[in-house]
DNA sequence: TTCATGTGTAAAGCTTGCTTTACATGGGCG
DNA sequence: CGCCCATGTAAAGCAAGCTTTACACATGAA
């Protein structure tokens, strides 16, 4: 699964830490996010996905 | 989180277990998944939706 | 140089997602 | 009635998601 965490992240100025407390979870989970060592939850995706006013499809891309 | 997949299932007069196949996952799985037991993971959330042809957001409600 | 900030990573531990096996119940059909 | 099918549920176990604490490294600013 592919992910456009970090550049969306960049494009608004924040760190891993801050967008880690609006999401309400661990720096270290946003780290694993984007460097790729997991996925989210469904849960968590989709707090992603409205923080960014995105839909999870344009966000996540399933690599198969 | 609810989610429509009983609904889904029904409309394509699948049983749990036959969903469960195209899915590669358990019966079980889909059960709990449709009894609000637990959540998908992301993964098996896009597969739902590849499946029944709509969008993630289409078919999984955050409850909050 | 010293210090703060951002990032990567690791270990231990808890919770959630999913598996296999198994049993119970209810409905329809012979 | 006896049988099959669909569904619900439970227990034990493994894998994945997430936590806290901690350390290492790079960059930039004082």
């Amino acid at each position: 699964m592919n992910n456009r965490v970090r550049e969306l992240r960049g494009e608004r100025g924040w760190s891993q830490a801050d967008l880690a407390a609006h999401l309400d979870v661990s720096r270290q989970t946003v780290n694993a996010i984007e460097t790729g060592k997991y996925d989210p939850s469904l849960p968590l995706a989709f707090k992603l996905a409205k923080l960014f006013g995105l839909a999870i499809e344009a966000i996540f891309e399933p690599v198969d």
